[in-house]
DNA sequence: ATTCCACCGGAAGGGGCGGGCC
DNA sequence: GGCCCGCCCCTTCCGGTGGAAT
């Protein structure tokens, strides 16, 4: 049974190298290699191309400008920019001009303590995290002193750079004003950021010292995202496998919904394990398949990730629908939760409280909230049911409540 | 035209806690 | 390690509201 089990699975099997899936698993060498084929095959040629106008500078020993990067998630700031700033140094190198940059990774959100903490590691190339407890001034001198021999052009790219989240304006500042004065290397900077309003936030008196360019990722579209698909199923799967249609139907999917890349990969993998558990053969019901159980796995995951009181909310809500054809008002709501409280041995919060949170889940898709006014009878916020049927039948079970 | 239901949702204030700073 | 401030969560209070009922 076991060989058998093993030969029948090993038939179906379409990932000759999944690691080309998960960008995460992926050497560096090999990474590089695939970005290099994309950016091969015209995608963000013109990003590329006006990055490239914005540098120019450079080679005749001029200071470039300082660019900021407007683009959502998964349309290739990142990537792009390191691309570039990659192939930059390198002919940099073979003209004899002293350029090298840096990568400050703000992906999570920190603190300016932390940004300047980012900062220094980027800048000295240790692993080693500054403790906590250091002033700040502390902080910038030793980042300066650790750029008192340098020469040449210093590129810095922050990535995600509306990330910080406590003091921005003390770490912009120093990246602005102070820094370039104190340090005998002529720095420029690339900041990426996927909130176009970012700019507004900020100190204008910082903005106009950076004297920056703009630049805008637009999200890719349906063919862009065929492209790097195309490219991943070459590399990664057996290509007698796959019908051409499911992988259009991925870009379709994903270039509706956010065109982002990285979702369209996710969805691509997903749909190669579908496949192997079925029939062995990627078509586009596995695409659809898979788009649903991503859909599922999506909110399984958000109901996991709420706070204790908003899942008791949640549980509340689908308890009482269950029993009232999927249409209740807050108030009836409000008694189930208080119920399934009782049930969990949980203080319940105020109506206010449970307003306020079934808002909230509206906001999230997790329910459907609509404001009703039913005429003398009151006015009422009606809910009625969002999710699919098997996350509800979870959620319900997991219910003590009769 | 007025009343009145059953909430909505803003404001204000208290308490707990985590992170920054020394 | 310890202190303190700011933030977030929560409660209380209360004026507001759309339309059926009268």
């Amino acid at each position: 049974m076991i060989r058998h089990a093993f030969a029948s699975a090993g038939a179906r099997k379409i990932a000759l190298h999944s690691s080309f899936l998960d960008d995460e698993k992926l050497p560096e060498p090999e990474r590089v290699a695939v970005l290099h084929e994309i950016f091969h095959r015209n995608i963000r040629i013109k990003q590329l191309e006006r990055l490239a106008n914005f540098m120019a500078p450079i080679m005749g020993g001029y200071l470039p400008p300082n660019v900021l990067i407007y683009g959502p998630s998964g349309t290739g700031k990142s990537v792009t920019s390191l691309h570039f700033l990659s192939s930059l140094a390198h002919i940099c190198e073979m003209q004899g001009i002293a350029f090298r940059y840096c990568y400050v990774d703000l992906t999570t959100p920190r603190s300016c303590f932390g940004a300047f903490n980012e900062l220094a590691i980027a800048l000295d190339g240790s692993v080693r995290r500054y403790r906590k407890g250091i002033a700040l001034e502390q902080m910038q001198e030793m980042i300066v002193a650790a750029l008192m021999n340098a020469t040449g052009f210093l590129c810095i790219l922050i990535d995600e750079a509306d990330n910080v989240t406590t003091d921005a304006d003390i770490f912009l500042t120093f990246l602005a004003k102070t820094f370039p004065k104190r340090i005998p290397v002529r720095v420029f900077y690339v900041f990426l950021t996927n909130r176009l309003e970012w700019e507004k936030n900020l100190d204008p008196r910082i903005v106009s010292v950076l004297k920056k360019q703009d630049m805008i990722f637009e999200p890719y579209d349906a063919l862009d995202l065929l492209e790097i698909l195309r490219l991943r199923v070459e590399k990664a799967l057996d290509v007698s496998r796959v019908d051409e249609g499911a992988i259009r139907k991925i870009a379709a999917y994903a270039s509706r919904e956010t065109g982002d890349a990285r979702k369209a990969v996710e969805l691509l993998s997903k749909a190669v394990k579908v496949a192997e558990e079925r029939s062995g053969r990627l078509t586009e019901e596995e695409v659809d398949i898979a788009e649903h159980s991503i859909e599922v796995d999506k909110t399984e995951e958000l109901i996991r990730s709420l706070a204790l009181q908003q899942r008791l909310a949640l549980q509340g809500c689908y308890a009482g629908l269950g029993k009232h054809r999927n249409r209740i008002s807050t108030g009836t709501a409000f008694e189930y939760y208080r119920q399934v409280c009782e049930a969990a041995s949980v203080r319940p919060l105020t109506q206010r409280r449970f307003s306020d949170m079934v808002s909230f889940m509206d906001l999230y898709g997790l329910i459907c909230a609509r404001v009703m006014s039913k005429g003398r009878y009151g006015k009422t916020r009606e809910l009625s049911s969002s999710l699919p049927v098997k996350v509800i039948e979870g959620l319900v079970s997991n219910t003590p409540i009769a």
